[in-house]
DNA sequence: CAAAGTCTGTTCAATATTGAACAGACGAAC
DNA sequence: GTTCGTCTGTTCAATATTGAACAGACTTTG
């Protein structure tokens, strides 16, 4: 569940000024960058791309932890020292991907002061929208919820151009991402279309007036 | 939903070295720290104590976002630039809190690669936390998440002696914990009571044979 | 173009959850 | 000791959710 605009030029290359040797990797779309369960070394930072997380419970269902963009990080937990992978990071479009182990990550943030920055910035507001999520879980029904992420979602865009990421995610990584089955996400998704809030025209536009779900 | 064994005499007065003027404040039980919708302009580490994290939904539901305690931070997205608190903080021990400025807290970190460092452990251990969290109200019913914030409760003890937290969380609280009703509480205490798994003798014993609620 | 795979639309019974109500137990305050 | 407030035990109808099923539309692949 996520969607930001963040980085932008300005932020492209950050790590690769920064470490003396760089370690970019590329993903093709549909590559696995990360598996849960693998063992849990390095910080992953997007240098350009989007990613999606996503986890599978022991009893197979799955869920979507978040779609992250350019600037933001995941795989962050080895540095306090988890063991494994929590979650499988998926590339949803073709990405580079700037590897870091966890110690050299905390050691950069040691010398580097604009890298600490940086990071702890990113890890606040990271902090600030799972938290948004849980929220949403504990006051809000499904079909808030759906409104919510699609709104979301449909507001992650480059200028004019309407983000990439609306088209490839279906109604089933919907209902992972909202934490509901596909049934429900098929009637609410045709609830709002009747109701005018989004419309579908082999893509999917949100409109702003799904907005007032959210206020009832 | 929260419970962490952390700190301890390492950390204790870490921030107090740090800073060149302490800006400590001393809390009673039940006082209110920061009130959700305040001005959010200061980072607060705990010190001493234990501090609930609570939130009022605009319908008037409370949750509860965590149960924090000595090295743990709250009120940190105003270094982001939130404007104002998104939860209230009570304390529930007579506490000691450290209050840091925003941008004072960024300097130091830039600063003093110790506290950066500490701060970013912080923060990549809470992310986790939540994610746990959110995760479970994706993965499971009431029933198990009420026994997994039992069962963390429980395990949040210094040594042998119990945490006094425990005698503090009635139904009530445990409901906005876990994210459900207290008709839901009640029922699932007297089913784990009938079980064997959980025990009241004025108290309230949390054997570890909950954990078979989990596996199942 | 046909087969296979993926996505949507739709239904439905079984189950989980809500939200409210009321009564009793208990301790604190007057 | 009585009143008040807070907590637990309990019930219940209304509602939300699950999880599975099946058919049709569409795309991709050989």
């Amino acid at each position: 569940m996520e969607s930001r605009r963040r980085g932008g030029s300005g932020t492209l290359g950050f790590f690769a000024k920064a470490l003396p040797s760089k370690r970019i990797k590329e993903f093709k779309t549909g590559e696995t960058i990360i598996s849960q369960g693998e063992d849990c070394t390095d910080v992953h930072y997007i240098e350009k791309g989007v990613v999606k997380l996503t986890l599978v419970s022991n009893r197979g269902k799955g869920a979507v932890l978040g779609i992250l963009g350019e600037g933001d990080f995941f795989g962050e937990a080895c540095i306090t020292g988890d063991a494994v992978y929590s979650t499988s990071a998926i590339a949803l479009v073709p990405s580079a991907v700037n590897v870091i182990k966890g110690k050299a990550m905390l050691r950069m943030a040691e010398e580097d002061p604009a890298i600490s920055t940086h990071f702890i910035n990113y890890l606040v507001m990271r902090n600030r929208r799972i938290e948004q999520d849980l929220i949403d879980h504990m006051f809000n029904f499904s079909e808030k919820r759906l409104a919510r992420t699609l709104l979301l979602l449909a507001r992650n865009r480059q200028g004019d151009k309407v983000a990439p990421i609306l088209e490839k995610i279906g109604q089933d990584t919907l209902a992972e991402m909202v934490g509901t089955t596909r049934s429900r996400v098929n009637f609410f998704m045709n609830k709002f279309r009747k109701l005018g809030y989004i419309h579908y025209n082999g893509g999917l536009t949100v409109y702003d007036s799904l907005a007032n779900v959210l206020n009832e």
